[in-house]
Formats: C-alpha cells, structure tokens, sequence
DNA sequence: AATGAATGAGAATTCATTCAT
DNA sequence: TATGAATGAATTCTCATTCAT
C-alpha cells in the first residue's frame, strides 16, 4: 500500500488547513486587531469549529506567529535587488517601487495587523525586527553602498538613505490605510510620482 | 461664600484628575497594549482605585478618545507655517524637521498606541483622519502650494510631496519604536541629514 | 470454514485487547486521577489511536467499571479462608497477612484509583461495597465467629476484629502509597511483624 | 477616624469570605470530587458569584490547599499526648481513640476529598506527607518510645505500633465512608471496642 | 468623591465522542 | 477493525462595570 505517498497527502491536507486558518485570521485580525478578535470569529470565518484550530495551532498566539511567519517567507527575496547594476538608476527606483508598493497593497491587511500588534507587544516586535526588517536591511544596505561608490547617487549615508525610502513606502501605505483619500485615488500612480521625488528630492535651485 | 469659584476650583480639580488618569493610561496602554491593559492597570499607575476611574470617563474606550483629543489639542498649531515666509527653503525645511520629530519623540508612547488602534478599528481610523490627519493637511498643503508658485521649490505635485515628507517621518518613527539600532543611536541627527535628502533626493546627475 | 471457532478466536483477540487497554488506563489513571486523565492519554499508553478504545468500551467511565470488575473478579477467592482449619492461628495469621500484602502491593495502581474514585463517586461507592467488599466480609465472617466458638481467640466482637485487621492493612497501605518512608523500606517485613501485634495488641500485663 | 480598626474589619471580612468559601468547597467536592466539581458549583454553593472566588483563592488548585492548610491547622494539637503520663494506658487508649474518631468523623467530608485527591496526585501527596502526617509521627512517636522504655507497653517496634493503631483508624473511617453498615451503626462504640482490640489484640493465650 | 468588593458576561482552551476513510 | 480529524459542549478564569459604604 503506499503508506509513503498517503503520508505526503495528509500532510499536504494538513498545510492547507493550516492556511485556510491564518486567512481567516489575517480577515478577522484586520477587521478586529489581534486581541478584540475571538477564537471564534476566525474559526467562524474559516468555516471550521473552534476546537479545530486548536488542532493546527498551539494557542491564538500562534495564529499571529503563523502570520508573521507567511510575511517572512513571502518577503525576502532578495532576487529584487540584484539584477539592479543593468538598469540606468532612474529605471531600477521605478521598477523597485512600483514592486514594492505592489506587494505592500497586496498584503495591507497583514501590514495591519503586524504594524498594530508589533507597537505595543514588545517580543513581537524583537522578534519582527531581527526576524524580518533587519534581514531586509542587511540585503539591500551592501546595494546602496555600491551605488554610492559607482558615483550613481550623491555621497549620502546610505543607512540613512534606505531608511528614509522604505520609510517613506511604509508611511503612505499607512496614510492610505488610515483612508488618505489623495493616496486612495491615486494608488497606482505613487510610484511613479515618488520616482522623481526620491531622485531628485525638492528640487531646489543647487548654489553652484 | 464664593459659589463660582469654588465650582470653578473643583472643575480645574477635575481636569488634573481626568490628565492624572490619561497619562497613566498613555503609560499602560504603550506598554501592554489597549485591549491587554486592564482598568486595574490604568488605575494603579494613576496611583487611584478602580471605580474612581469611571467618575471621569465613561468606560474604557473613552480613555483611548480621551488620549486621542489631547493628541488633536497639542497637535494643530498652524502656526509653524506661518513665520515660514521670511527664512530660506532649506532653514525651513530643517527647522521644522527639527520641530516634528521633536514632538514625535516627545510622544512616541501616545503614537504607538494611537497607531495600534487606528490600523485595527475603522471607526477610531475614520476619527483621526477628520479630526487629526486630514486638517493638518488642510493647514500645509496651501503653504505648500505657495511655495511651488514662488518657485523655490520644483513643480511637483505639492500634495503628494507634503504626504511624501510626514510620510517618512512617520516611518521613520516606527522604525526607531521598532528598535531599529541606527535610527535608535543616531536620532537626534535624523533631522539635518534628512534635510539634504529632502531637498535634494538620492541626487543624481541631471541631464540638461 | 470454521467459522465457529473464527468467532471464538475473535473473542479472544478482543478480550485481549479490553485487557491492553484496562492495563494502560490503570496506569494512567493511577497517574493523573481518573477526571485529569483523557482518552488520548489512555490510548497512547495502550498504543492505539483514541477511536479504537471507543470500539471496546462504550465511554471513559466504562474503563472504570471495567477496572473495577477485574479487581471483583480476581479478590474474590474465598479458598483462602477453606484451609485455614488446619493451622495454628499465629501462622494463619502470618500467611493471611502475606498474602493479603502480597496482593495490595501488587495491585497497588488499581487501590489508588478504585480508592480514590470510590470516596467522591456514590454510585460507585455503592457498586464497590455490594461487589467486592460485602462480599469479602460475608466470607470471613463466618469463619471468624468460628474461631471463636472453637476458643482460639477471645471472645471479641468478629464483626469488628475482621474490620479492625482489614483496615488496618488498608490503612498500611494507603500510608505507604502515601510515601511514608519507614513503611516504604520495611514493606515486605510488615506481615510479620503485624502478625504479633495482631495477636496480642500492645501486650500489657493482665490484671488478673 | 480609626482607619486601623477598619482595616481590621476588612480582613476578618475577608476572612469570613474565605471560610465560607471553603465550606462550600468541602461540600462540593466531598460531593462530586475535586475534578468533577466547577467552580460555578462551589460558587453557587456559597451563594456568591463565580467570579468572587478568584477575589480570595488564586485559582481552583487554591481550594483545595486552602481545605488541606485548615485540616493542618486543626490537626496538629500535640497536646493529645500530652497529659498522657498520668493516666493507666488502657484510660489513656480509649480517651485518645474517642477523640481521634471523634474528629474523623466531624471532619469526614474533608477526608474524603484529600483522600481521593492524595492517591492520585503527586504534588498533593507530598505536600500532605511533610506537612500533616510527618509531624504528625514526629509528635506521637516519642511518646510511644518513652511507654515502652517506661515498661508500660510490650517491646513492639514503636514506629510500627503507631502506624499500625492510626492506620487501623484511618482504614476504618474509610471503610465507614464506604457506607459499611456494621460501622455506620455502631460508629459511637468502636473506640471503646477497640481499645480491648489494640491492648490485646485477638487475644490468644500465651504459651508460657 | 473615592473606594474596592462583587458581579456575570465572555473568552481561551480542553477533551469526550463521533464518523468518514 | 482501526484511525485520528473534527466537533462543540463545558470549564476555568478575566475583567469592565456597578454600587453600597
């Protein structure tokens, strides 16, 4: 009999139950946040019994572990900067951005939760920073400072630099979460938008 | 005997009372979060019993209101634009970077929980956009107008540019609550660097 | 096909399987009490899966009754007392002793939960009293009143000598169960040395 | 005001809740056992809310050290031996046993419960060793050594005489609460028939 | 006004039992 | 037969809120 391949299956049908469960959760925990949402609303929005979350996650803490856990695996790919040294600057910001904006909508709701928990929870929040944010940092911190040296950009610290720009990408996602009706309408076009400001800042007149 | 002014003397009472109170809970709820916090909590930081608490709010969510109005009081005072006139593009930007974060420091612990809210309660969020958010906006955004038509500043969309800037200062805010170690260590000089980056951007050649 | 002895052979097969399973729930039981032990402890110490115990024992309080009718089944041997004619009455006490600690030792998991249960639970204190200890009694009693009419030993209430001796080993053993260290390391010299203080009590002259 | 005696107040407030809740607790659980018995039982039992019992005890564990610390309280009165010395022994067995049974009986409910409890938890029976019959020994062992060496009593081994005489106690206050009706009916003269047992034992002739 | 004991609704979690495979 | 995932009733415990003092 092929015990081996059945194994595989259960397992297989286990992962997605376990998937179906962090859904529901990422739904519920948005609309609620983590601690007004109950056991059973997710598994309400599941369409499970309560009980059966219990079987795939240890407690309600898990379930948001779960979640961070998907954000991590989904997040760190760090392909996105690598074929960067072919394109003249102004073209990688672009495709950088419109990327990086791209996947922030698509996982908003994640961001909502995470952000939420992750300020007044101080383990999520180490665990975030040194899970997620500082391994993003290590990655992309190298690139910038090779910029600088192949004279692309202007000698800024580049710790900064990077700082400011995601920073930037992670308070308008906020802005627009919050229903900034500016950012709402025109969503798409931000990247592009903040291409230039990001090249070229302000833009006043140089002193030469 | 003086009615009035004994009345009044008891209201001036009541408004130490009812700060008592919210800057414990700004303390409690930073720390553990608002549905985590209990009145217990609250009330034991305050240094008071349980029940006094609800002679000056009405329940628990209206300490969060509670917090949420003092933020608005302290928050919009147009008039950090409007000696703008007279200074330099780049004096100003930098004292009034200087100025913001200032604040955002000073109350990094009412931002943390009012963000944690915010992002997980649609009617907490739909407040703070009107009442908070949205007017500040209101007051910048003809100043910023008036400076593109001046022409010290390049035209580029004057309401995208001033969500650009809180943006990243907002971000990089969370990113200091984060534990970020750079932004931790180098806070104070944050303002000055982003200065330059503010006005000039990553700064690359312009082809003319 | 002998379908007949199939059947049998089947019988066998299941009643072996009722004593695995009463074998691991006397364990677990004795472990953790009967209410704090679950299904699933039960079914792994036997080393089946929970479903299974459920197609030999209607429900959890059945695996109760089932460790209580093993213990009704192999007490009651009434053979005991039949040879007891014979001997002397201080070797009929030592042996009787003896083998009675023989036993309790033994049997030592099933006291703890039969004891334990059977304070709490009137039923099953009912069932245990008309099944097993009611019937114990009616056999010596009997034999007891026979061994005063004989003038072996004084005439004392039989009733009571019986209860007394009987007590008195379970009392030994719940104190030993009990962890009490003295009874602990001298537990297989005990009979002995009971077997005299049986006989004469605390030994103190007679006032003739 | 005298703030002093009303603290006072409260706390024999306080502890009159806690009687009372314990009271409730030994009714219930003598009733359904520990486990079986919930907290809305004990609560509705003491005529008070659920939520009340957490004001006084922990938690449900509490309870039952709460029942086990006053058992320990009323218990260990060493003074039973101590005015042992001027009676006969056979005065002082019977008075001792009057009281011992005494005592079971009144306090048979709270018997019951850590009984059952002690057979099947560890902890439980550990904490019961060291702190209720230990000290118990520790008391009444001395005073059998000295009857023996005082020639009063026969040269038994003193700590097996104890065990045995408290062992033949506790196992018939067991078998009492077992609902044997030999006891249940002649409860009030067992002490007096057994001290004949405990001085004599069965009482065969001596072979001199 | 201030207190804090009391309340009881509500949440997380457990587990006996069922049943499709 | 055997399995173990799924169920949901029941339980412990928490905590916002009330109210007599």
């Amino acid at each position: 009999m092929p015990r081996r391949s059945n194994d595989a299956l259960q397992e297989q049908l286990a992962e997605a139950r376990r998937h179906q469960i962090l859904d529901a959760a990422v739904t519920v925990f948005a609309e609620k946040g983590f601690a007004r949402a109950t056991i059973k609303d997710v598994a309400h929005a599941a369409g499970i019994a309560d009980g059966t979350i219990y079987i795939y996650f240890e407690n309600k803490t898990a379930l948001l572990l779960g979640i961070l856990n998907r954000l991590n695996e989904s997040d760190q790919r760090p392909e996105h900067f690598e074929q960067g040294g072919d394109l003249d600057i102004e073209t990688f910001v672009r495709v950088y951005l419109r990327r990086r904006f791209k996947v922030m909508s698509d996982s908003s709701a994640v961001f909502q939760i995470v952000l939420s928990e992750v300020l007044v929870n101080k383990d999520l929040r180490e665990l975030y920073m040194t899970q997620v944010i500082a391994p993003t940092f290590a990655v992309a911190e190298p690139f910038f400072r090779q910029l600088v040296e192949e004279g692309k950009v202007r000698p800024h610290d580049p710790a900064l630099s990077l700082r400011a720009i995601s920073s930037m990408a992670l308070g308008l996602l906020l802005l627009r979460i919050m229903g900034d009706p500016y950012l709402e309408q025109s969503w798409d076009d931000i990247p592009d938008l903040l291409t230039n400001f990001i090249l070229h800042g302000l833009g006043i007149e140089e002193i030469s």
